[in-house]
DNA sequence: TCTTGATCCTCCAGTCGCTAGAGAATTTAG
DNA sequence: CTAAATTCTCTAGCGACTGGAGGATCAAGA
């Protein structure tokens, strides 16, 4: 089975944070803004005072890019990111998190349907008047035109 | 047809912040917040500084409620409220602003339900037994789980 | 070698739409 | 009359970035 080391470039040169950043699609000063809140550990620095990273580095920031992309807070990503780096330990916890998480998504996504069905019958009602006739105003200005009320 | 100088009290005494707030749901620093950004008019006061509002300012807030809950931005219902205000212009660009808004909406909803189709797929696939098996921390840390490459 | 432009650094402020707290004044209920 | 509730202003904070100022450093071409 083939490992890192096997591989040509077994020293590779570290990156820095722009190749970082271009690698991962997350751009600088978010990178900085992770390490901040400590999502990232801090970088070790080149005599210039540069920030260098390797290809763990990349892993772990994908993650967190991904994570985030998922919709996952930057909370429950430091908890995934302890467990993905003690990968020995049980899993109920992230399978917890992420059946939480799906159930929120669950729900954004019914509360965005019956929005868009009401914005649509707004716009379909519209007679492209007047705004004194205008649908889209009317439904505004009250609520009892909606189909639903929990929104 | 009834209007409101027909009924008993033609006079009505002003709403307090807190009765404004009550009736509409939106809390008092909110429409505070509200009036400090220009989206309500500033509101009368009485000899001691407190602010009154009446069944004007009821109908104005609802809508504001109303077009939040529905998504649309600040700016946007800054719109809408000017047009409104001005109800002999053509309302087409209510209507403009209203589908766009919708677009808008129906790619969240796409981007959600791919979302959860792929936190869906990382539960179900769990082994519920250590972490290193663990598809949740899997596909997070590997894109290439996904289904789906333009979340 | 010099110079130019790209990249990096830190620090601070701003974004959006609220939300909460401090501390003072006033109103209302018992 | 007193105590509790409400309101006022002002300020700061939330989450998750994003951008700019001002300065240091690096890489490549003439």
């Amino acid at each position: 089975m083939p490992t890192m080391s096997d591989l040509p470039n077994s020293s590779p040169t570290p990156l820095t944070i722009g190749a970082l950043a271009k690698q991962t699609g997350v751009k600088i000063p978010t990178i900085r803004y992770y390490e901040s809140i400590g999502l990232l550990p801090e970088a070790p620095r080149t005599g210039s005072n540069r920030r260098t990273y390797d290809s763990g580095s990349v892993r772990r920031l994908r993650f967190i890019r991904h994570a985030r992309e998922l919709g996952f807070e930057v909370e429950a990503i430091r908890q995934l990111l302890a467990m993905a780096d003690d990968p020995g330990q049980p899993c109920r916890e992230a399978d917890l998190l992420a059946r939480t998480h799906l159930a929120g998504i669950e729900s954004r996504i019914a509360r965005l349907e019956a929005l868009r069905d009401e914005v649509r019958r707004m716009v379909e009602g519209c007679a492209q008047d007047q705004v004194r006739s205008c649908h889209v105003i009317e439904v505004l200005a009250d609520h009892a035109h909606c189909l639903h009320d929990r929104h």
